[in-house]
RNA sequence: CGCGGGGUGGAGCAGCCCGGUAGCUCGUCAGGCUCAUAACCUGAAGGUCGGAGGUUCAAAUCCUCCCCCCGCAA
């Protein structure tokens, strides 16, 4: 099949690689670099790079809400888009413009964790488990028909960084199963009733509140890191808490109280306790909550 | 030229502002104590203080340039 592919973050590059492989690509649409890193430099999107690598052209327009665009879009004479994680809304004539439609990769059950950080969202709530679903894109936000689901079981060290890989790699995989049986599969609507929505991550929320449970702190860590990772105050410096596990409180440390031995950090929640394992100093590299204590003292 | 922190024996840090023989915690090695131990005691090895210039009688410490790492912001 022609394939017009329509994505933006690491997540959707497996999916645009295993596509490329058993398909033809006639054109990626992308996210236009921004200005992001030290020095603010522009810098193109990993689905734009990895499009330019590979001799795909690239387009990087700032919307498709116009006829112009539109009309260079269905030049791309493709048989069907994909879409994984674009970042950008498209409009009804875009996705009405092929025969078989338009597909997206979401990261979660759906109709559970409609929108922008869905895997996120689901550590965060304590899922037991999270997936994959293959949908057709319609106007309202995620809520297409399903061509196919599947789960990923959410282990109790899980981050987002780890399944975020495991997403972006199952994402490829039913995609590519989608479209080898394109005319066998009945899309399944969703169930209204059970739609919850995940909302984009604020950085405001990086910052722990220990006035919580060490049960939900623990999962938000795991939610949050690598990236933008949770951290707190101390001694008018920032602290990463990559990794911690929730215990019980039985020094009694007050919400945010620190205790500290040769190689244990521990710091007081409204309830529990939560024992830090990596940890990263401003301007310093993460590292083991031994390693910093064998040179730095809270 | 977006703002900022850092590169000191294997690891993590202090020392730098107020130049003058490199320190702390841990690890390693040897020995001791101990029923025993990640405990304790004694001793030892291990560093061109990121690199290159400069100032000075003297530079980890002051000045200049370069390399690398990281936080914020996006």
């Amino acid at each position: 099949m022609k394939i017009v592919f329509l994505g933006t973050p690491e997540f959707a590059v497996p999916t645009l690689e295993a596509l490329s492989k058993k398909h033809e690509i006639v054109g990626v649409y992308t996210r236009a670099p921004k200005e992001a890193g030290r020095g603010k430099e522009l810098q193109k999107s990993p689905i734009h790079l990895w499009a330019e690598k590979h001799g795909i052209e690239v387009r990087t327009p700032k919307t498709l809400r116009n006829v112009e665009e539109q009309q260079k879009f269905a030049e791309l004479k493709a048989d069907i888009a994909i879409v994984a994680a674009y970042g950008l809304i498209l409009p009804k004539e875009i996705i009405e413009a092929f025969p078989k439609g338009c597909l997206n990769v979401h990261g979660s059950l759906l109709p559970r964790w409609r929108g922008a950080a869905p895997m996120q969202r689901a550590i965060e709530a304590g899922d037991e488990k999270t997936g994959i679903t293959i949908m057709q894109v319609v106007e309202a936000l995620d809520a297409g028909a399903m061509y196919k689901k599947g789960e990923i079981i959410i282990d109790k060290d899980m981050t987002v960084g780890i399944l975020h890989d495991k997403m972006a790699k199952l994402g490829a995989q039913l995609m590519v199963e989608v479209l080898d049986n394109l005319d066998k599969i009945v899309p399944q609507p969703q169930d209204e009733s059970l739609v919850t929505y995940a909302a984009k991550i604020d950085k405001a929320e990086s910052l722990l509140d220990f006035g919580q449970s060490a049960v939900v702190l623990e999962r938000k860590i795991r939610a949050f890191n690598p990236y933008p990772a949770t951290y707190f105050e101390h001694n008018g410096e920032r602290f990463k808490l990559l990794k911690a596990t929730a215990v019980a409180n039985d020094k009694n440390l007050k919400p945010g109280e620190i205790w500290q031995d040769k190689t244990n950090l521990i710091i007081g929640c409204w309830e529990g306790a939560l024992q830090v394992e990596q940890i990263q100093r401003q301007g310093k590299k993460a590292m083991s909550v031994e390693e910093l204590l064998r040179g730095y003292s809270f």
